[in-house]
DNA sequence: GCGGGTTCTCTTTTT
DNA sequence: GAGAACCCGC
């Protein structure tokens, strides 16, 4: 095979190096994915490695599907036999198989964010809890940090420093709720995301003969992002891998950017602790952007604390240096970058394709399209409400599930009174506290409909039981595209959505006919053998990505940094650059979150190969209100040399103006249809007159006021380099004290 | 139980 | 600004 002779000495070493732990260092643009590839192919050409004992874990379907391809672009149709997918997708898979070791029936439903914050809403109720203090996503985020770290909720109750913490909180009752949480799953015989990997951890730990089948099978293991997993990820590869120990991982220390979600940096930083011979392979040069662009994504993450050392360098061209945009509003900041695209796009004979748009954000899409569609330049949206995320989606997807596990707590709520059918919240409520008490599933409440409920709902009930009942037949002898039209008619969903004349209620009746049409190719396609309804449930309820590669069309992608990792574009253009949103205001507790900030930043620069525009707003929309915006501090933070502020698009700044003001500062409060060019606007909150103090002035124990915080006293102010900051205390954030920079801050009198 | 109107909440990122 | 939650009168 002549692909090895195409690799540098670093990419072939790591290509060969196949018994034993390795780590793979792979810089931005590096060729991670080629060295990836050429592995796997690799093992099974040279080594004579049969695919099936290969395992590869990705984080998106995306990268999954994206290697599976090039591997079989390699060495043809076998690659289609190694495991390759994400880790919630494989393990799930796995847990399908073995569900029955666990207690759980293997039609399991895996419950998604909203089912999962929707059932901690009706527990919280049902506790009569706060829900002001135990706000769903809070619960959700705590619970599913503990299971990240894999601590069920037994430990979690027992644990004297978790128990302390949450009083501290003051949410002592947060394990009481995770309590319930598992056993209501547990009884919907349903999953969240999270449990797929916690249970297969749970089925390794108490199945030795179980997790030896596995640790057999694969006998080469390899993780692509190892940055990214969590410790219940990182314990599975690791007890996959304890009997051959040929476990590969590849990451990028710099490109860690999901610690929200669990991922945890030292599983990067400290695995040579657990595997002392390990080889380590860094692979530093850059073959995709030019000199400006890595010298300049260099200097973004130089300065974070937390990383491995390594040198990426580049034997491109130096390139046009980066562009630094300054725009008035978000509107214009979209004007610019369209206009930018337009002209650029002539000039060079370059594709819509070439062009990439990034945000920190989903709402940030909103201006950046209408400019676009002004402009007239095709472009699509990547993420965002995702097709399956759709109300009218998840409504005829909710029967299904209901009819195929009829336990399912969430798809019944869902589902029971839609279309209305004389089945209201009490009734509901009267129906799952039968089966509480009771401890019979939902089911068995259901179809005893008169011994729990009175009269008129008792009869509705009766019907929708009826229902559901001819539909599960169905299921039993014909496929899934039969039984969900059924279902769709049936039900009354299409009879509902087709009196909705609206815009919005025909575009609501056409998704759900687009459902359809993906049930039928489900069912048609050769690939699928299985073609029930339950094996097209299970294939698609990780597919919340969107995953219908409509790749092949000459459009502009625009879409979250996150959603970018991986992917490359001749010209970049890094969006919304402003304090508090990029770095994200929310991200501010802590120096580790600003580091995160800051790599994500470096994913979003190194996604550039030719051309790399960073912008800004002064002002944008948000919730409705306008906002002033200070330019983040990650553009002070450049390094300047190679880089071009964009003077005379700058230079048109100051059209805002308002009663009392000079310049640009506009501040929260600004109702939104007052903005418009020549119109006086009228500022609600705060008071008018209210402007930015000379900060310079601020002391400690002097009182202040800030245009989102409101009144709070001056604890501490620091000075780090020319930023200087201070940490205040604002009367109605409790214990809390902020770091903020100086420039919305105004000195109480 | 239902519908209509109003108020509240949430806006970081994803499997 | 959107969507969910809430409230009230029938």
């Amino acid at each position: 095979m002549d692909y090895l002779s195409s690799l540098n000495p670093q990419q072939r070493e790591a290509v060969e190096c196949t018994e034993g732990p390795l780590m793979i260092i792979a810089g931005a643009g590096s060729g991670k994915t080629r060295v990836l590839t050429i592995r796997i192919a690799h093992l099974i050409h040279q080594k004579g490695v049969d695919p099936f004992q290969i395992l590869s874990l990705t984080f998106t379907n995306k990268a999954a599907s994206e290697m599976k391809q090039r591997i079989e672009k390699l060495i043809g149709l076998e690659a289609r036999n190694t495991w390759m997918g994400t880790f919630h997708s494989v393990f799930a898979k796995i847990l399908r198989v073995e569900a029955g070791k666990l207690g759980y029936p293997s039609n399991f439903t895996i419950y998604d964010t909203e089912d999962s914050k929707s059932l901690i809403r009706s527990i919280v109720k049902e506790k009569k809890l706060d829900d002001k203090v135990y706000k769903p996503n809070t619960v959700l985020s705590r619970i599913s940090g503990a299971k990240n770290r894999l601590i069920s909720w037994q430990t979690y109750l027992n644990d004297p420093y978790v128990r302390a913490d949450d009083e501290a909180a003051l949410k002592p009752k947060m394990g009481e709720i995770y309590k319930t949480y598992q056993e209501r799953l547990f009884k919907s015989s349903a999953m969240d995301f999270d449990d797929l990997l916690f249970n297969t951890n749970v089925l390794f730990r108490d199945h030795p003969d179980i997790l030896n089948k596995y640790q057999q099978r694969f006998r080469y293991v390899m993780v692509d992002e190892f940055q990214d997993t969590n410790l219940s990820q990182y314990l599975i590869t690791k007890k996959l891998a304890a009997v051959h120990q040929n476990i590969c991982v590849v990451g990028d220390d710099a490109q860690s950017i999901y610690a929200f979600r669990g991922a945890d940096i030292q599983n990067i930083l400290n695995f040579e602790k657990d595997y002392p011979d390990l080889r380590t392979v860094k692979l530093e040069q850059n073959y995709r952007s030019t000199k400006n662009i890595v010298h300049t994504a260099n200097s973004i993450i130089a300065k974070n604390k937390a990383q491995l050392k390594k040198n990426i360098w580049t034997a491109n061209d130096h390139g046009a240096p980066i562009e630094l945009i300054k725009a008035t509003s978000d509107n214009e900041e979209g004007r610019i970058v369209a206009t930018t695209i337009f002209e650029e796009k002539n000039s060079l004979q370059l594709q819509n394709s070439d062009f990439a748009i990034l945000y920190r954000t989903n709402s940030q899409s909103r201006a950046m399209e209408e400019a676009l569609r002004k402009m007239n330049i095709a472009y699509r949206i990547v993420g965002g409400l995702s097709f399956y995320q759709r109300k009218e989606i998840k409504d005829l997807m909710a029967y299904l599930r209901f009819v195929v596990n009829p336990s399912d707590e969430e798809a019944f709520k869902r589902i029971v009174n839609y279309p209305k059918r004389g089945i209201g919240d009490t009734s509901v409520e009267k129906i799952l506290v039968a089966a509480y008490e009771h401890d019979i599933s939902i089911w068995e409440v259901i179809t005893h409909a008169s011994s729990f409920l009175s009269g008129r709902s008792a009869s509705s009930l009766d019907d929708f039981s009826v229902m559901i009942r001819s539909f599960a037949m169905d299921m039993e002898r014909k496929d899934a595209y039969e039984v969900a039209s059924t279902v769709a008619k049936q039900s009354g969903i299409l009879r509902e959505l087709y009196e909705d004349k609206t815009i919005e209620g025909l575009n609501r009746y056409e998704n759900v006919q687009e459902l359809l049409n993906a049930i039928k190719e489900y069912v048609d396609s050769p690939e699928n053998e299985i073609k029930t309804l339950g094996a097209f449930l299970q294939e698609i309820a990780l597919l919340t990505d969107e995953d219908q590669n409509k790749n092949n069309q000459d459009v502009v992608t625009l879409m979250t940094i996150h959603a970018s990792k991986g992917l490359e574009f001749k010209y970049v253009f890094v969006v919304g650059l402003e304090e508090d949103l990029f770095p994200s205001q929310m991200m501010m507790q802590s120096r580790e979150d600003l580091e995160e900030e800051r790599r994500l930043f470096y994913v979003a620069t190194t996604r550039a190969m030719d051309r790399l525009y960073l912008s800004h707003a002064m002002t944008r929309y948000r919730y409705g209100r306008l906002l002033s915006c200070e330019p983040s501090r990650f553009l002070e933070e450049l390094d300047p040399t190679y880089i071009k502020v964009n003077k005379k698009l700058g230079s048109s700044a100051a059209s805002f103006q308002f009663p009392g003001r000079e310049g640009n500062n506009g501040f929260v409060g600004l109702k939104r249809p007052a903005i418009r060019e020549g119109i006086t606007a009228k500022v609600h909150t705060p008071s008018p007159d209210f402007k930015p103090s000379n900060t310079n002035n601020l002391a400690e124990g002097m009182q202040v006021e800030h245009p989102k915080f409101g009144f709070g006293k001056v604890l501490k102010v620091e000075t780090e380099g020319a930023n200087r900051k201070a940490s205040i205390h604002f009367d109605n954030f409790g214990d809390k004290t902020l770091l903020l920079s100086f420039a919305k801050l105004r000195i109480v009198e």
